[in-house]
RNA sequence: GGGCGAAUGGCGGAACUGGUAGACGCGCACGACUCAAAAUCGUGUUUCGCAAGAAGUGAGAGUUCGAUUCUCUCUUCGCCCA
């Protein structure tokens, strides 16, 4: 018997699916359409097995579809934008371009390898001008509807790289490529105005159905909709201020008010910029970062003012206002009062000022004269020491009776607050998208007029400047129109713009007009399956759907309210990690073992330490090269394995014996088919064999259940057993034609799994025409059937009889059966359980 | 600190609406083939016990004739937010 010539077959199939354009999609409104959609790569460099495993789970569902009939559309693209090819050009002296273009043609040859069902015409790239200039009229879109604006906004800046960072590119309040102390700094920025949609997008997750609860509550916790009141509270003092409004969910500790702390940047600091002492304080705190962990973190400092806030409750009560570290300028309205005995970042701040701590809240079980003590108490309990509120339950009953109180008075008004903020979308970066924006010499904005569009990226940029290259690009820069001198906006747009809309691009590739036809989104949108990282619950899925919002804004001709109607969020790839002695990280090429034991490949005095399984990084030198392991095992092994040992949605471990049992199981199938075909031609008795049938059957039911379900890791397990059923079967029992029309049936529901193994031995077998097999209920129902026996609930054996059995018939058999009746004998039957065809417990 | 989720053999994991716990794979052991090894094939593999049998799904309780599955408390781990 020939060995299966993995490499052959694999690049047979290949070719043929290309040459024919097999997976190639079009617009048919006669046939119902399945849009299938992975998250596109970044073009790094190489595919790793993430992308292996994400686009193994997509293929299996697309390929599934086409063989039910479906049309589907299944592209690949590529998010070609962003910071890696700036840094990878600056370190090779290339041109990001270049860089990026070589890297992509490196990973669609290698995703080509892994024989996916991708229709390769529709393949975009974000950093084509075929593709950003559509973006930049997508800009002006929602420029025009006024869905983005401009704002000076706070921004973590690298003194020494003259350059914004992300928020995750300052580590320990340090800039992660220069190590200098990241400062705040007052940037005038572009932004979405997604938090217009707040309301939409968090009541849009109800309706998606077909979306992992997990990433459903990650968003909705990030939207962040509370309910609560804004105060105006009086202010008395030597300033023009008459009243300062502050948004809280807790007006009910309001008689635990003893401080009304302000951002920095609220506009009351106006009135002390010639202040030293609070200039020195502000640059104080500009040495924390921006994101709302730095601020929790860092110490809680205050800037007292002369002012006094007015309790609205209590006018006798006055509390000094502070300035202080800990508030955000854009949640609420950059103000906070505080109740330091009920909330920390309060309590802290008032130990550290020497201000009142009063206890408005005690635990239901401890009485009235319940102290704070060493730390806030930010549970639920009964109100106490406030007045007319005490008794009150808190937070329930007693927020919503403060606020009727407040209203009464006209001193508050209830109110809902969201915790998301606008998209900045400005980046000082060259390698990204140009924000179609002109300035003149007053700093006016103007949109770049429609004709002059697109806005092209400027090549042969010098990258080794501080600061924005495109700054210092004077000749792309400053242009002339109608006489005028103006300026170009030299800012690019953050990447996520790109990929909050390329599944629309898909559907219009290559549409040179616009973004995308309408007839053909029509068609193809919502993607019916979306499958990607889980690292993109938040961001990447929340600016999609604004993007989406944003473009059917007052726009009648466009209504699709979700973009997603399915989501999956599948595992990452992990491996063992590998230590030497001198605790250096190994990787697993370098490792050789002997007798159970690892040793360095090439120095074995050096045993190697195994280290827990993680998700592959190249800084812990766990990566396997997915190329090196199709060109060992081939595609469907390699398939076959990322899919079979853990659940798609969670975490998986690459191992080598792992990888090499699947190769192995393909030989295996191999073998079987070379039995089959071999019988095929011998001549046999071609009576009917009901088993076969029905165990095919039953194996197709489970396919297709599993296949539902994303319970892809079960398919590999059906499959090893419907193996090791048919090569049983082959060699004892063997009815021709019954076996040839089951096998192929089998072969058919396995293809979406190892596509090219598949269609190799179907064309063996001569069959030309694929249709997904459906299965037979009328089959699946078995004249005998095994009913279980338990005494007191406990599993003590088994009857086989015929379905329908009546419950005394049951009995009866029970009774004949001599290791059955010694646990009942000489005792009394209380009361029997009889589930029909399941199951008969005796309670004696 | 808050939210969400998970915990089943040596390991990855199965078990539909409560009804035979451990499917399938890896690993391991033994056997066949072989001078030998690898490869391949076969058998076995939750634990304790020679066996009959008993215990057993992170720990503890509860509901039930019956709980991996439902409820409560706790422990540990993971992810997200802070």
């Amino acid at each position: 018997m020939d060995r299966y010539n993995f490499k052959s077959i694999e690049e047979k199939w290949q070719k043929i699916w290309e040459d024919k354009k097999i997976f190639s999609s079009k617009v048919d409104k006669n046939k119902k359409k399945f849009y299938c959609l992975e998250m596109f790569p970044y073009p790094s460099g190489k595919i790793h097995m993430g992308h292996v495993r994400n686009y193994t789970i997509g293929d299996v569902l697309a390929r599934y579809k086409i063989l039910q009939g479906f049309n589907v559309l299944h592209p690949m693209g590529w998010d070609s934008f962003g910071m890696p090819a700036e840094n990878a050009a600056k370190q090779n002296n290339l041109d990001p371009k270049t860089w990026t273009e070589s890297n992509i043609s490196t990973m669609k040859a290698q995703l080509k390898k892994l024989g996916l069902s991708i229709d390769w015409d529709r393949e975009i790239s974000t950093c084509s001008e075929e593709y950003y200039k559509h973006q930049q009229k997508f800009f002006l879109e929602l420029y025009e509807k006024k869905l983005v604006y401009r704002k000076e906004n706070y921004v973590n800046w690298d003194p020494v790289d003259e350059t914004v960072l992300a928020n995750e590119q300052v580590v320990d309040g340090k800039g992660w490529r220069s190590g200098a102390t990241v400062e705040r700094k007052k940037l005038s920025q572009w932004f979405f105005n997604i938090s217009k949609f707040s309301e939409e997008l968090l009541e849009g997750l109800d309706k998606l159905k077909n979306w992992p609860n997990k990433v459903k509550t990650m968003q909705k916790n990030w939207i962040g909709k509370s309910f609560g009141c804004e105060i105006a509270f009086k202010i008395e003092g030597n300033l023009p201020v008459e009243n300062i409004k502050c948004f809280t969910t807790r007006p009910d500790t309001l008689f635990g008010f003893s401080f009304l702390a302000l951002s920095i940047d609220h506009e009351i600091s106006k009135y002390y910029e010639g202040n030293e002492d609070f200039k020195k304080f502000k640059s104080e705190c500009s040495k924390t970062g921006t994101t709302e962990e730095a601020i929790a973190v860092a110490e809680k400092i205050g800037f007292k003012t002369d002012l006094l806030a007015i309790n609205p409750l209590d006018p006798n009560h006055k509390v000094p206002v502070y300035f202080a570290n800990f508030v955000l300028a854009d949640y609420g309205f950059g103000a906070v009062f505080g109740c330091p005995a009920h909330d920390q970042r309060d309590y802290d701040f008032a130990k550290k000022y020497d201000l009142e701590i009063k206890t408005v809240v005690k635990p239901k079980e401890e009485n009235d004269d319940f102290k704070v003590s060493k730390e806030a108490y930010a549970g639920p309990g009964l109100i106490i020491n406030s007045k007319f509120l005490n008794g009150l339950s808190a937070p329930e009953n007693s927020v919503l009776e403060t606020i009727k109180i407040l209203e009464e008075k006209n001193l508050g008004k209830k109110q809902i607050n969201f915790r998301l903020k606008d998209w900045g979308v400005s980046r000082q970066r060259y390698w990204g998208c140009p924000i179609p924006i002109l300035y003149d010499e007053k700093g006016e904005v103007h949109p770049v007029p429609k004709e002059m569009l697109p806005v092209r990226l400027p090549e042969n940029v010098d990258l080794n400047v501080k600061g924005n290259p495109l700054d210092s690009k004077k000749e792309w820069k400053e242009i002339e129109v109608n006489g005028k001198k103006l300026f170009r906006e030299t800012d690019t747009l953050d990447t996520f713009v790109c990929s909050s809309w390329y599944y629309l691009r898909f559907c219009s590739p290559n549409n040179s007009l616009y973004g995308f036809n309408k007839e053909e989104i029509d068609y193809w949108m919502p993607v019916d399956q979306y499958i990607g990282g889980v690292e993109h619950a938040i961001l990447h899925l929340l600016y999609s759907r604004f993007f989406m919002k944003a473009l059917s804004y007052n726009n009648e001709k466009l209504n699709i309210s979700e973009p997603f109607e399915g989501l999956f969020t599948q595992g990452m790839v992990c491996h063992e990690t590998y230590k030497d002695p001198d605790n250096n990280w190994v990787s697993p090429e370098e490792i050789e073992t002997i007798e159970g034991q690892k040793y360095l490949k090439n120095n074995h005095s050096k045993k190697i330490t195994v280290g827990p399984s993680e998700s592959m990084s190249k800084s812990k030198k766990n990566t396997i090269d997915p190329e090196n392991i199709i060109k060992s095992y081939g595609a469907d092994a390699a398939r076959l394995f990322i899919l079979s040992d853990s659940p798609p949605e969670k975490d998986v471990q690459w191992s080598e014996e792992g990888i090499i049992s699947s190769y192995k199981f393909i030989q295996k199938l191999w073998g079987l088919n070379a039995k089959i075909i071999n019988k095929m031609n011998e001549n046999h008795d071609d009576d009917h064999d009901e088993e076969l049938k029905k165990e095919t059957n039953k194996f197709l039911k489970k396919i297709t259940e599993n296949l539902e379900n994303f319970s892809y890791n079960k398919i590999i397990a059906n499959l090893y057993e419907i193996y090791s059923f048919l090569i049983k079967k082959i060699e004892h029992n063997y009815k021709k034609q019954t076996i040839v029309e089951n096998y192929e049936k089998i072969l058919i529901a396995i293809m979406p799994i190892i596509p090219h193994f598949s269609n190799e031995c179907l064309e063996i077998i001569k069959t030309k025409n694929f249709e997904w097999p459906a299965y037979d209920v009328s089959l699946l129902k078995n004249e005998n059937i095994i009913i279980v026996v338990q005494i007191n609930g406990k599993k003590r054996g088994l009857v086989e009889t015929k379905t329908n059995i009546s419950e005394d018939d049951v009995v009866d058999k029970v009774m004949s059966d001599i290791n059955l009746t010694k646990y009942i004998e000489n005792k009394k039957i209380k009361k029997k359980i009889f589930v029909q065809d399941k199951l008969i417990n005796f309670i004696i």
